[in-house]
DNA sequence: TATTGTTATACTCTATAACTATA
DNA sequence: TATAGTTATAGAGTATAACAATA
């Protein structure tokens, strides 16, 4: 419909004498990038019920789990530049989703929590985000999903070294 | 140094009776969608001495296995729109890596081919491609790293059902 | 001098709508 | 009527440069 597509060779089985070049799907990265931009596509999708981004639920995760922190840390934790990050927060603080209270150690930092609205409606999120992952890990087995999650958390890990 | 970064927890280790909500790195979609972009980030800045991106990339590569195709066919197989795809050949014609000749059979389409220009070069990219996914794919072993690519593959293949 | 938050800006990627020429 | 290519355009995501307040 809107994702991928290109049709796959399980077996090459090549005519003798002809060298056919590889082709997209024999890199790993090309796989990652382009399985890895449908993941993003379809949560996108479903979150534009909720008027959010990809980008709006990261950070109400992180706040959730993590407690308050400042914008900075935010911003790393979720992966997203902190200029960028400035009108996510302008939106969610305008819905009363989080706040940003002043930092009493350190006066230049905003201090970001969650509100009990927030919380609310990241239980609902929650729950939508599980049935988006099931679509999208449909293909695979519970101990695929499992090597996959390991595998991939391996990656994220190292991820500083990356450029 | 610009891509992720959040810290992880090898072992939760929660103290008893605090039950902490789960964060980012639990979800399976969100690790793929956020080492998918990394990936296509580090690629894509290699790709910038050479003037291109990945789309450019993709195309030639799917041009060089698949042979001459028409527009269309490029984009699915690509996975790009077909309109996102018009400057994308547009660019790629004017340095004379593709040509884009009529199709006798259907006089709409254009039957677009690898120019000798766009092969030399190519073979160029094809071990710059390799470097790009030795750095990115380092953390894993090379069993890891069939494993990774075999679950992909997977998803890749199923990719219509998704959404 | 370095860091936190911010603005303004620009470029890429992706998506919506609508046109034209062919079939 | 449906399809192939195209244009114009708008949005989200990302990145560069620079600034004020504070450390």
């Amino acid at each position: 419909m809107m994702g991928m597509s290109a049709e796959r060779k399980p077996s090459p089985s090549q005519p003798p004498g002809v060298v056919e070049p590889a082709g997209l799907e024999a890199s790993t990265g090309y796989l990652l990038a382009r399985v890895g931009s449908d993941s993003r596509r379809l949560w996108a999708h479903t979150l534009l019920e909720e008027d959010l981004t990809p980008h709006h639920y990261s950070a109400l995760i992180a706040l959730d789990q993590r407690g308050a922190m400042s914008q900075r840390q935010l911003s790393h934790l979720v992966g997203i530049d902190p200029r960028n990050a400035v009108p996510v927060i302008d939106q969610l603080q305008t819905r009363g989703l989080l706040a940003r209270n002043p930092d009493l150690t350190d006066r230049r930092r905003n201090a970001v929590t969650l509100t009990e609205t927030g919380r609310r409606l990241l239980t609902r999120l929650r729950h939508a985000a599980e049935d988006a992952q099931e679509r999208l890990l449909t293909p695979l087995t519970t101990t695929e999903r499992r090597s996959l999650h390991a595998l991939l958390t391996k990656l994220f890990a190292a991820g500083g070294a990356v450029q």
